[in-house]
DNA sequence: TGTTTTTTAATGCGACTGCATCGTAACGGT
DNA sequence: ACCGTTACGATGCAGTCGCATTAAAAAACA
């Protein structure tokens, strides 16, 4: 009875077209117009898949959870690329690193991220889906952190339930430093490291 | 030359204007009309007091600018009341909660600088306020650690120059997630105890 | 009191917004 | 080959936006 489309492959275009729109021209840019001319399609087309403009944002915030766990996971993978086994340590540096706004993804994924994390103080359901994501990433750090101190890699004394949210919180208020040119990805990256080198054998 | 009012009060007054509109109804929600009702004026008086709506909002970030400063100075300052010295931890710890988004109007300011935020990342002019303002208290932030260290109550082997942007960042990291209510503010005051269990003697 | 200048208010305008309403083209099932 | 459903594009509409224009009200100085 269908066409011959892929429904879900058409919305994550338009979701590609939404991140594109705020990476470029901010939160405010995006209405049903420009995101069909980023997306190359006609207004009718946004508004067949998206009856509104609210639900377009929300599933675009779902999709934007799922580019950013897949980025990490595809990074965490190719560390265990040619037969070796990476340490915990290098696992949450390299997943610290993708959380940071330092190469093009990272920036554009932080500039949506930030303009979610603002209309989330006034619409729940935003609020509601960071929620979700946010936490998940917390719990796969504590959970990565307590793995580390099971083999012993980590220092006599430290708690990883308690340093694993706190390195992780801080790799957060990191991002908005970094994207207001305030702090140098370099300097993140060294701040980072310190606190890895105090956490780790 | 006839003057009644006082031309940078007004300026003020419609600054907390823009404020309450940002906190109650969101960053969207600024428009000319709605911050002169907030105000209780009519448009013709913003736009007597500000040219143009981008002035508006450059003046009202330099304006959250010196209260977030001001209520950090009335914190210090009260710390320093009944002939008390305050250690440098108790001076740190309580900049430190100032800047979260505890009570009301932390809450607001928080709401108005992630909105900012957002908005820094595609008007450079944001983007400049808002480094001088973090730049400005990271400095402070530094050189309060550094006293500390001076004074002796940082335990051995901290380096005061690493861990005061780390705390603070770490600080700035719980706002997003304390905002959306993934973190309560008792846990995020608790996770600063412990960090500042380990740096203080 | 009359004049000048600032302050405040009211209104209009072009542009843009989200959304609804069409019309049409294209494929799948029968 | 026909028809129904889906995909998609074009256009209209009520509302809102920032900003310009205009005028009235009010206070300081002559």
């Amino acid at each position: 009875m269908p066409k011959q489309v892929d429904h879900e492959q058409r919305r994550q275009l338009l979701a590609e077209a939404v991140f594109a729109v705020i990476g470029t021209r901010g939160w405010e840019a995006v209405s049903l117009r420009d995101v069909a001319v980023q997306a190359g399609v006609s207004m009718g087309t946004v508004q067949h898949y998206f009856p509104a403009k609210q639900q377009m944002l929300l599933f675009a915030l779902a999709q934007m959870r799922d580019r950013v766990n897949a980025r990490l996971q595809a990074t965490l993978a190719a560390l265990h690329g040619p037969g070796n086994q990476p340490s915990r340590r290098e696992l949450i540096r390299a997943a610290t690193a993708v959380m940071l706004p330092v190469d093009g993804p990272g920036r554009e994924e932080a500039c949506v991220n930030i303009a979610f994390f603002s209309a989330a103080t006034v619409t729940p359901e935003y609020a509601r889906q960071l929620r979700d994501g946010y936490s998940r990433i917390l719990t796969v750090t504590v959970a990565s952190f307590r793995e580390a101190a099971r083999l012993g890699e980590l220092r006599d004394g430290i708690d990883p339930d308690a340093e694993a949210p706190a390195l992780y919180f801080l790799t957060q208020g990191l991002v908005g430093p970094i994207l207001i040119g305030l702090y140098q990805p370099d300097d993140a990256l060294a701040l980072i490291d310190a606190q890895l080198n105090r956490l780790f054998r």
